[in-house]
DNA sequence: TTTAGGG
DNA sequence: CCCTAAA
């Protein structure tokens, strides 16, 4: 998979190809090398040299320059406009993304998973954007000038930006706990820097430019150092294939299996890219890939003529790869054949196999977490691109990271989210309020309760059967809901167990209001407030002392204090449930009043869809309203019936005193409200009753009298 | 999921 | 406006 995203790009792309295909990293410190990806930061120097962190890498890199082919686009290219993608890299790289996309397309058929398939349409999805950017670069033939996305400052092409993204993407939805911790702050770093929310925010990036003129993130894979040139894996001997296993994988194999050997090489250096074995060439000692084109090609027939391997012992460098397998080989068969490969590693295997086990779980949920708030949040390409990879990098962290720093990490993720959302920073304040609210709450209640006790009774109702606390703004609401929904995931995943238990527990003593984590996306105000608090309920205490009070009042000692709590947080955060009118009344504190304009609308496509026709009349005449549900409407229709029925036998006498309170509906309104309620009475109960015929005529007959 | 109806 | 049952 990975592969598949280097393999799009232009120049930059090259670069990390070379970095990761040709195993550029000697990442010589023990921790580097214990992490399967990591990314490092690479200065490019004025000549358009690339200068690694390290000496080592230097030298890596430039070997990697000088043998690979890409070297001279990236010398040339770089050279110029550091990070930028040249016309030339450009056209190279709209063909590279080509045969990448045939390649995810041949993938897509071989996977079973729908999640790999969500995962490659998303994957489509960028690469599309991506080439159409390159596209009308190409045409303005300025780098910049067409970028929608994000213009990154200087330091990276925004190209190799979104590489990284997708890079991101991928890395998370292959959870590999033990690879990502490195992995996620230096991507987000780029991140950060290119999308300047938050200036210069990494140290890296200041190391860096200062010390050169720009920098690029590059992804490496670890301990692939050590192999040179090109190999073509089929011409090596067992023993070579051991050496080159271990360059790949960093340990020995005693396996005598070639076929498994070449696979599992091959699939570690391609991280993940089915790339079949043919599409190495050897040569000096170094595994190169012969070309895109080959590998895209080659892609298809891969698994069918390999056939799979049970045991997969690998490093947990290979655990990329290892996801692959695991997706596409079927698990019966994965099962019937327990130990091709005897001894190296049963250990290997088991750890393996669990690895990939707790790693594949937590990616869907969170993979469909994720695309809800895409998909709710994004309000434009530009945020969406930007975000996407964002989400990964959430999802990343929370995945490695979840073990710990729970809090911390939680609310750095939303944190993130946010900023990338395009919502400021309101999410993350919202969330970090209510987080830290449990213990205050308690006392806070009796001061916020505005209305004395009998509020307080009201409210406490309220919570029980209606969360509603909603920002009075769909939109907002939904900001929230989108910015928990990874921090639920994130703690469910963190305590499975313990914590499990007690959101149940909570979730009884609330009434059970079904929280659903996924709930439908366009989950009514009213849900998506809720969950907040519910996530909020559930999971704040758990982490440290405050587990015994959230289980008291999960238990039931708390149900009305709880309730206060969330009424009194609802008080202070969101302006109460309920609002005074100047009328003197309450009203729900969302409430949409509803303007002319839009009962009109509403008129005008019952006229047109017909009433009952709620969603349709919602979706056509009230796209923009977020805030109006088709059970809105159709109350909304209701009332108005209502209203004009009993507005026109006694005239004007009800309207004017309705004028009073609330806004007055017009007659003429009201008038064609009716119509069209007696138009499509008589229509459809035509068939069957007479008698309401009969009373709709007679109702028509009035109406008309009392207006004409 | 949408619609209809009750609260 | 909210909730829920039924389709």
């Amino acid at each position: 998979m990975e592969t598949v995203v280097e393999v799009e790009g232009n120049d930059e792309a090259k670069l990390k190809e070379c970095g990761i295909r040709n195993s550029t990293s000697s990442l010589s410190s023990p921790k580097q090398i214990s992490d399967p990806v990591v990314y490092k930061l690479v200065r490019l120097e004025g000549d358009g040299r690339i200068v690694p962190a390290t000496d080592d890498e230097l030298m890596e890199v430039e070997s990697l320059l000088i043998d690979d082919k890409c070297q001279m686009h990236i010398v040339a290219d770089l050279g110029q406009t550091v990070g930028c993608i040249s016309n030339e890299g450009s056209s190279s790289g709209i063909a590279q993304l080509e045969s990448l996309e045939g390649l995810l397309q041949s993938r897509n058929k071989e996977a079973g998973p729908d999640k790999l398939n969500a995962r490659l349409e998303y994957i489509k999805e960028i690469l599309q954007k991506v080439k159409e950017e390159q596209r009308l670069r190409l045409a303005c033939g300025s780098p910049y000038c067409s970028s929608a996305y994000l213009i990154v400052d200087s330091q990276c092409c925004d190209q190799h930006d979104k590489l990284l993204h997708i890079d991101a993407k991928l890395q998370c939805e292959i959870p590999l706990q033990e690879t990502v911790p490195s992995l996620a702050p230096s991507l987000s770093e780029s991140h950060f820097n290119q999308s300047g929310s938050f200036g210069e925010c990494s140290h890296s990036s200041d190391k860096l430019v200062a010390g050169g003129s720009t920098l690029s993130v590059v992804t490496t894979k670890p301990d692939f150092s050590k192999l040179k040139g090109e190999i073509c894996l089929d011409n090596l001997s067992i023993k070579e294939l051991h050496e080159t296993f271990k360059a790949t994988f960093g340990r020995e194999t005693t396996v005598k299996d070639k076929q498994w050997l070449k696979r599992r090489i091959s699939m570690g250096l391609t991280n993940s890219c089915d790339v079949s074995v043919t599409s190495f060439i050897i040569k000096d000692n170094k595994l190169v890939k012969k070309g895109n084109e080959e590998i895209s090609n080659c892609m298809d027939g891969s698994y069918a003529e390999d056939p799979p391997i049970g045991n997969q012992k690998d490093s947990p460098t290979s655990l990329v790869s290892q996801l692959d397998y695991h997706q596409v080989v079927p698990e019966k068969i994965r099962l019937e054949n327990p130990n091709l490969d005897d001894n190296s590693g049963s250990d290997d295997h088991q750890t393996e196999q669990r690895a990939a086990k707790r790693v594949r779980k937590p990616t869907k949920r969170y993979i469909e977490e994720l695309s809800e708030v895409e998909s709710k949040e994004s309000n434009g390409r530009l945020m969406n691109l930007a975000k996407n990879p964002e989400h990964g990098l959430i999802s990343l962290k929370s995945h490695v990271r979840l073990v710990r720093n729970v809090p911390l990490d939680g609310r750095t993720v939303v944190t993130r989210l946010d900023s990338l959302g395009g919502y400021g920073i309101q999410v993350p304040c919202v969330s970090r309020v209510r987080r830290s609210r449990p213990r205050k709450n308690f006392m806070a209640l009796l001061k916020f309760n505005p209305s004395g006790m009998g509020m307080g009774a009201t409210l406490v109702k309220k919570s029980l059967g209606d969360h509603s606390f909603p920002p009075d703004d769909g939109k907002e609401s939904r900001v929230l809901k989108a910015s928990f929904t990874p921090e639920h995931v994130h703690h469910q995943k963190l305590n499975p167990s313990g914590m499990g238990m007690e959101a149940t527990l909570v979730k009884k003593a609330l009434g059970d209001h079904s929280f659903p984590p996924d709930d439908g996306k366009e989950s009514r105000v009213l849900k998506a407030s809720s969950t907040p608090e519910h996530v909020h309920h559930k999971f704040i205490g758990v982490p440290e002392k405050d587990k015994q009070f959230s289980v008291m009042r999960a238990i039931g000692l708390g149900h009305n204090t709880e309730l206060k709590c969330i009424n009194s947080s609802r008080d202070s955060d969101d302006n109460v449930v309920t609002v005074p009118t100047p009328k003197g009344g309450i009203r729900r504190k969302h409430h949409r009043a509803w303007t002319l304009s839009e009962v009109m609308k509403l008129v005008e496509g019952v006229s047109r869809y017909g009433a009952g026709r709620w969603s349709e009349i919602k979706r056509l005449a009230f796209a923009s309203y977020s805030y109006r549900t088709s059970v809105d409407l159709k109350d909304k229709w209701r009332n108005l019936l209502k209203a004009s029925l009993a507005q026109t036998p006694q005239d004007n006498g009800m309207n004017s005193r309705k004028s009073t309170g609330a806004m007055p509906i017009p007659a003429p309104i009201l008038l064609k409200v009716r119509e069209l309620a007696e138009m499509q009475a008589q229509v459809l109960p035509n068939l069957s009753s007479t008698k309401i015929a009969g009373s709709t005529r007679k109702n028509v007959h009035e109406k008309q009298t009392g207006f004409l």
